[in-house]
RNA sequence: GCCGAUGUAGCUCAACGGUAGAGCACAGCUUUCGUAAAGCUGGGGUUGAGGGUUCAAAUCCCUCCAUCGGCUCCA
């Protein structure tokens, strides 16, 4: 008999040799009816998996992550199969679970379309229905590359694989594919599913290496769960700052400029909504701010290190037979301002901001909306400062950044410290300093950071912030990165106390990183429904009918007295329309104004989000409007 | 850049070898209205660009451009 210690503590025995689907039957028939897998002492296994000896033994269900993983990973043999059905050609390569879903990359020189979806679903549900089950074969590493002979794809596997054992899982009908497992117990366990989207990929991520078709799936214990997943992704797509901003009238591409972003008129009030936010809150802390030139000579930009580390993406041009190049980094021009005068110890740390407008090439495929453009405005700044000061600054920087992001209703970050990379400039020395300074100002502050290898800045390690939106995407806004080399490069000196010039460190920043993105970012974030102090538009009046468009035009007129960015409704529709066409137009507040408001010196107001709607008297709307933007109040009240 | 898909009116879409349509939007007129879209009339398209096949191309083929979903890359 072996003893099995449950996770609530308690202890059961059974016989040796029994599996833990016998075990969760022991326990009772719901368990063995939801049981997917199991783990022994920590170790997840198949639930056919023998329990040998004494050992902590967990029943793991679709409630616990990892079932749900298993599932999703048994859905993907489940695609694979039908796969290989409808194209025997096809030849399978690898098929991990991915967020809410799965993929299988497989070789096919056929394309799989989206039309052949639910011909895959079709053979899936009938591999499911038939309720086959998952069987593990073990094998030596050399008995499996035997069998796979000839299969580039799964000798390569085998080869990268871990340990000495080599499993196969099998699901009947002769198909079986290399995997590690465990799996569920039969094919009836691979939940509802439901095949995504196709796209190329390169095998082993490599763009030298042979594209391959993947396939994406997802699959969720039960339908409702799988409903909810596909309505999660329809609110996504209702936020989607593309089409939004097309709605709303904020901004526009052409191909006349792919990759350039048009600012609208509305979308330029968000904007410089931001930038003022953004001003008042570096002057706080103690930055000024310059603006450097866009076109500047290419010799600059040897001398930087760009020419050799960053050309590809770079846009070059001939002013009077020179040679010219658009900056894709701010950092250069203010080395040159730095330059301009001596400078001391004692104005150190010197923090220098620019809302620089950069340019980068960005490969044709990569565009997205506002989220990769190939023009885009840095919330850029650059600390000089002595190497003792290093780890306030960065502190400094984080305080500002985590103060930022709050005001915009993020709360949720994650942070990310990133080392050398293997394209870079300045010794393994400085490095290590610079990515030992970073590391102590994020244990300094208590900060819980992941660790990016290999993912720095050519010029030096780098912190990346990361935020979560409302709907838990997350999003790269901004970064801090250490900088030995840059100052040497320039010459950049200061006088220390001790009457020596000494080179002083640069600290390059940025918070929301690019003001392109943040917006974009903004607008899924909101849904489009921008918080007061943000809004193109903040209230509009709506007389009932012509004859109070007088009125309508006074109350317009007192609101733009108070700053208040207000408009008049005055076409001829019914009072109805014109609110339906106030609720597109995602307006915090809308005024209805009538005979009855206009006697009384009153306004009816409706408020975004609320159905009900209330009487109330235009100065007090005034200055309750006045308080909201002065707050930055995200919700309206 | 690579793989696949898609480009039809300002927007969302139909027509899928045989005279390019609808809804919304826009303009004019009627209605003057009390809380999520009144009615009528009208203007608007070398069907992304270029080439080819055909008596005939939005529709089939080729090249390019852009966009979308991914890969690689990244603020």
């Amino acid at each position: 008999m072996a003893k099995v210690t449950l996770p609530d503590g308690s202890i059961l025995e059974i016989a040796n040799g029994s599996t833990i689907e016998d075990l969760a039957r022991e326990i009772g028939p719901g368990l063995a009816k939801a049981a997917l897998a199991g783990r022994i002492d920590g170790r997840t296994v198949d639930l056919s998996s023998p329990i040998e000896s004494d050992a902590r033994i967990e029943i793991i269900t679709a409630k616990d992550p990892e079932g749900i993983e298993i599932m999703r990973h048994s859905c993907a043999h489940v695609m694979a199969e039908a796969i290989c059905r409808l194209w025997p050609q096809a030849r399978l390569v690898y098929g991990p679970t991915v967020e809410d879903g799965f993929y299988y990359d497989i070789d096919l020189d056929e394309p799989i379309r989206p039309t052949d979806f639910e011909r895959i679903e079709a053979e899936m549900q009938a591999i499911a229905d038939a309720a086959r089950p998952f069987v593990r074969t073990e094998m030596s590493r050399t008995e499996a590359l035997t069998r796979m002979a000839g299969d580039k794809y799964k000798t390569d596997n085998i080869q990268r694989a871990q340990g000495d054992r080599i499993s196969f899982y099998g699901h009947g009908d002769g198909f079986e594919d290399l995997c590690r497992g465990p799996h569920v117990p039969s094919t009836g366990r691979v939940g509802h599913f439901k095949i995504m989207s196709v796209a190329g990929a390169y095998w082993h991520g490599d763009a030298t290496q042979k594209m391959l078709q993947r396939v994406y799936g997802t699959s969720w214990p039960d339908k409702k769960q799988l409903t909810e997943h596909l309505q999660r992704l329809e609110e996504a797509r209702r936020r989607d700052h593309r089409v939004l901003g097309r709605q709303l009238d904020l901004f526009s591409f052409n191909e006349a400029g792919p990759g350039f972003a048009f600012m609208h008129a509305k979308g330029m009030i968000i904007w410089n909504e931001i930038v003022e936010l953004w001003r008042s809150v570096h002057r706080r802390y103690g930055y000024e701010e310059i603006r450097t030139p866009i076109i500047l000579n290419e010799e600059l930009w040897h001398r930087s290190g760009h020419w050799d580390n960053y050309k590809e993406n770079m846009y070059f041009t001939n002013v009077d037979d020179g040679a010219y190049a658009i900056k894709p980094m701010n950092c250069p021009g203010g080395c040159l301002v730095y330059k301009t005068r001596q400078h001391s110890y004692r104005e150190f740390p010197l923090r220098v901001a620019e809302l620089g407008l950069v340019h980068r090439h960005e490969a044709s495929g990569v565009m997205h909306g506002l989220f990769r453009v190939r023009q885009f405005t840095q919330d850029d700044a650059h600390i000089f400062c002595t190497p003792d000061q290093i780890e306030s600054e960065v502190v400094g920087v984080i305080n500002l950044t985590f103060e930022l992001y709050r005001t915009f209703g993020f709360d949720q970050f994650h942070i990310e410290l990133s080392t050398k990379p293997e394209k870079h400039i300045g010794s393994d020395e400085i490095w290590e300093t610079a990515t030992n300074a970073l590391e102590q100002a994020l244990r300094h502050k208590g900060i819980d950071y992941t660790i990016n290898e290999g993912d720095g800045a050519f010029y030096g390690p780098k912190i990346d912030f990361h935020v979560r939106d409302c709907l838990k995407r997350s999003w790269q806004l901004g970064t801090i990165q250490l900088d030995f080399s840059m100052p040497e490069r320039f010459e950049l000196v200061y006088t220390d106390s001790d009457n020596t010039e000494k080179t002083p460190v640069m600290i390059h920043r940025a918070i929301l990183g690019s003001f392109e993105r943040f917006l974009g970012i903004l607008i899924e974030h909101y849904a489009g429904a921008m918080p007061m102090w943000l809004a193109p538009e903040q209230v509009r009046v709506l007389p009932i009918s012509e004859k109070t468009n007088n009125y309508a035009a006074t109350v317009r007129e007192r609101l733009v007295e108070a700053d208040l960015r207000a408009a008049c409704d005055l076409s001829g529709e019914k009072i109805g329309a014109k609110i339906a066409r106030g609720h597109a137009d995602k307006l915090p507040y809308m005024l209805v104004v009538g005979p009855r408001e206009a006697e009384a010196g009153t306004v009816n107001l409706r408020t975004r989000g609320r159905a009900d709607n209330v009487d109330m008297r235009l100065d007090d709307f005034v200055e309750m409007g006045k308080n909201l933007i002065a707050q930055r109040r995200i919700e309206p009240v």
